[in-house]
DNA sequence: ATGACACAGAAACTGTGA
């Protein structure tokens, strides 16, 4: 089985590059982020003619994650227990569109959407590190079963998946207390496979579109796909697709494929 | 070996992203 995951920013910007990439990849399950949009304004027809089903959570046009999948899809949950809410004020407070699980194929896929944190004094910081202490917790409790939590972490776990670690824009993303966070699944029975088989540095999943960076290689490495050990031991190999990042209408984020010795159940 | 911010929604700008 042939899953992947991708942060699209905007599914309704990027319907047909999509498409397109599932069709030419021959994979089973994506697990998107930042669809930005609800499920009514979700461009369905291309996924299904392309033989997927969608199980689609979004609340308005802010974060929003989906699942795009041709090997079945059951058990869909739309936020994982405990996960935190966030608002301005605490009465604003609601639990965002950025979790979806789904039974695929015998495996249980989360598409996550980590927040980004914004600044180290931000109360978004403090609930992106909140976000990924209760994602771990409760991966823990699944980790006998084959589970693969994929998606935008939001997290440069080392100093070699980013161009610049001193980048104003991406202070949350290097902070020990974030790295530990990220590093912590580990010990909740996990492996991020992607690491496993491209090991290298320069090895980015993200360019910002700003100031050349795709083409002068400045990027940064935060999309992952963490695996209970049940299926981690049938892994045999993965992709970052880095061309999805070229040429006029791409995301900032390129797929992030895994391959799985695994009989579809 | 690639290309000089993009997206959504409200309103001709603001919020958000990383």
């Amino acid at each position: 089985m042939r899953i992947a995951t991708w942060n699209v920013n905007s599914i309704r910007a990027r319907e047909e590059r999509v498409v397109d990439w599932l069709r030419r990849s021959d994979t089973d399950v994506l697990a998107m982020q930042e669809i930005k949009c609800k499920p009514e304004q979700f461009p369905r027809a291309g996924f299904e003619a392309a033989g997927y089903e969608l199980a689609i959570h979004g609340l308005n046009q802010w974060n929003g994650v989906a699942i795009a999948s041709r090997v079945g899809i059951a058990d869909v949950a739309t936020e994982f227990a405990g996960q935190p809410s966030f608002g301005k004020a605490d009465h604003e407070a609601v639990v965002e569109a950025r979790a979806l699980g789904a039974l695929c194929g015998g495996i249980r896929i989360w598409s996550i959407y980590v927040p980004n944190g914004r600044g180290l004094a931000d109360p978004h910081y403090a609930y992106k590190l909140d976000f990924l202490a209760t994602l771990r917790a409760v991966a823990a409790e699944s980790a006998h079963e084959p589970t693969a939590l994929m998606g935008d972490f939001n997290v440069a776990p080392r100093t070699e998946d980013i161009w610049s670690e001193t980048d104003s824009e991406a202070v949350t993303h290097v902070t020990e207390e974030a790295r530990e966070a990220f590093r912590a699944f580990e010990d909740a029975g996990y492996e991020e496979l992607s690491r496993r088989f491209i090991p290298a540095p320069n090895t980015y999943t993200f360019w910002d579109y700003k100031q050349l960076r795709f083409p002068k290689a400045e990027g940064m490495r935060i999309d992952f796909v963490y695996a209970s050990q049940s299926l981690a031991t049938h892994a045999t190999g993965a992709t970052i697709e880095r061309d999805e990042r070229k040429g006029k209408g791409a995301s900032d984020h390129v797929p992030v494929v895994i391959d799985v010795d695994w009989k579809v159940g």
